[in-house]
DNA sequence: TTTTCATGTATCATATGAAGTTACATGAGA
DNA sequence: TCTCATGTAACTTCATATGATACATGAAAA
């Protein structure tokens, strides 16, 4: 698929995917061709790249809405704040990549490809 | 002390400090005098409060910085991944909330006198 | 060889929400 | 009655994610 149909296919932009695809795409998951008949195809088992990988392939974006944003505050208040509750972002942190890592693409794959099918069906209806 | 000079403190503004103190106000945790000698005062026993009852007087915000915003998104492939990585989101929450709860303001308290002491002697040295 | 169509990427524009600001009403004490 | 505080509405930045534009590069088709 071309970057403009998976930017019509996700509501958003060619260059929005390109950029998103671009660690993908250093990740190895994904190939891109230019030129005429180009695009993107998949170039990994999707039974062996989990959500996690897809997660460290973006970036590693912050998971947590709030946290430990400056290492060394100056304020002895936001340090004491700090000091505890440091360890409970890190767990809930960990927990959470540990959780993408259960979930394999081609599992995702399998389930989306039920959900079509009852989908299907209940249209039919 | 009065919003200014919280705000002096966290380096803000007294507008936003009286925003922030309306929610622990409601809940009781603090109580709030106008006019001549006015300001704010803690209300409550820091032994008895926790970051929990904090966290829910301002509003109990989003803590997770990705995660289910759709309920029933159109997007089979979103409603695959939610299927997926709702019950994850929901445990990570679960953890940090639980995990406030065990903070009270009073053992915040206690570190940061612990704190501000070693501090003065560091800068006696 | 030239045209067409795709990615790659820098740069700019826009939208969204948090934070900051201003303005003024209200209330309490000096 | 004057001063000083909170309570709030309304407005103004500000930061950042997203979208858009422009153009260079590369590959296949005409």
């Amino acid at each position: 698929m071309t970057s403009g149909e998976l930017a019509t296919c996700m509501g958003t932009n060619p260059v929005v995917v390109r950029r998103t695809m671009a660690g993908l795409r250093e990740a190895g998951f994904v190939r891109s061709e230019k030129g005429h008949g180009g695009g993107w195809e998949i170039a990994c088992d999707l039974s062996a790249v989990t959500l996690r990988d897809i997660y460290d392939a973006l970036g590693a974006p912050t998971l947590l809405a709030i946290g430990v944003h400056i290492e060394s505050p100056s304020c002895l208040v936001e340090q004491a704040v700090n000091r505890a509750l440091t360890p409970a972002f890190a767990e809930a942190e960990a927990l959470l990549i540990s959780r993408l890592g259960t979930v394999t693409l081609a599992a995702l794959a399998d389930d989306f490809r039920r959900n079509t099918a009852a989908h299907r069906i209940r249209k039919e209806e």
